[in-house]
DNA sequence: GCGACAG
DNA sequence: ATCTTGTCGC
């Protein structure tokens, strides 16, 4: 019965998690075959979480934060914070193996299951198709889609610039409207560099841009990453106490 | 073979 | 990601 609202924190186990680049790699494609991309039968958002990662500048101690908004008023609902190592290394097409780990750590500390989560990167838009959001999005079993500053696979026409306007991210077409759709390239301001929207799991290419419009009302970025953003650099920089983690 | 490469 | 000053514009 609990669906999204309701539940009781957000369950995740990360069962034997990859330590080397083939592993890691072997894992994305057993999983990406569980990827859904359509909407969950229930639309109501009534929260939504970002999730960000600080990284320091030397040495491996990072910080990773979960903020839960309220969808309608965009007003922080509950916040969790972890410190911890980063065990894995940045690697392109990799990252949600340095980055989950600690993520799933906050968001189990949520005391509420948030009915949606934007990550800060890729989801479909990845070379295996299984970019963070999706990884996330199945391993927390929530629905999930990515907001990325920049392309990393993919071609597309620079959207209008006008806030709202967007155009289709492809691979594989070769100028003939043949290829697949992984993705939107979005103007989220008047103006802006585009971000780049993709499916995590559970939602529809259209439902996840529409969010990141009415995400993205004071900035460029969505308020959830911006707001998990900065928690995880106090965090990281010691000026808040994580909730988890010391 | 060479360069590119989410954060 | 992180390192960095000033600067242009709403």
């Amino acid at each position: 019965m609990p669906k999204g609202n309701g539940g009781r924190h957000v369950e995740i186990r990360l069962q034997p998690w990859p330590k080397t680049i083939p592993e890691a790699i072997e894992t994305q494609r057993r999983l990406r075959g569980r990827i859904r991309t359509v909407d969950d039968a229930e639309h109501a958002v009534r929260t939504v979480a970002g999730v960000d990662v600080a990284y320091e500048r030397d040495g491996d101690r990072l910080a990773a934060a979960a903020v839960v908004l309220d969808y309608a008023s965009l007003e922080v609902v509950e916040t969790s914070t972890v410190i911890a190592t980063a065990e894995f290394p940045y690697e392109p097409g990799l990252f949600a193996f340095r980055e989950l780990p600690a993520l799933v750590e906050a968001l189990r500390e949520l005391a509420t299951t948030p009915d949606l989560i934007v990550c800060d990167g890729h989801g479909l838009a990845h070379p295996r198709r299984f970019g963070l959001a999706c990884h996330l999005g199945l391993l927390a079993d929530v629905p999930t889609f990515g907001v990325a500053k920049t392309v990393f696979v993919g071609e597309f026409v620079p959207p209008a610039s006008r806030r709202g306007a967007w155009s289709p991210l492809t691979v594989g077409d070769e100028g003939w409207g043949n290829g697949e759709n992984i993705g939107a390239v979005v103007r989220t301001r008047d103006g802006v560099k585009p971000v780049f929207v993709s499916v995590g799991h559970r939602i529809s290419l259209d439902t996840a841009r529409a969010h990141t419009i009415t995400l993205s009302r004071h900035a460029r970025l969505p308020e959830t990453t911006r707001r998990a953003d900065h928690l995880s650099r106090e965090v990281l920089a010691g000026r808040i106490s994580p909730s988890v983690g010391r």
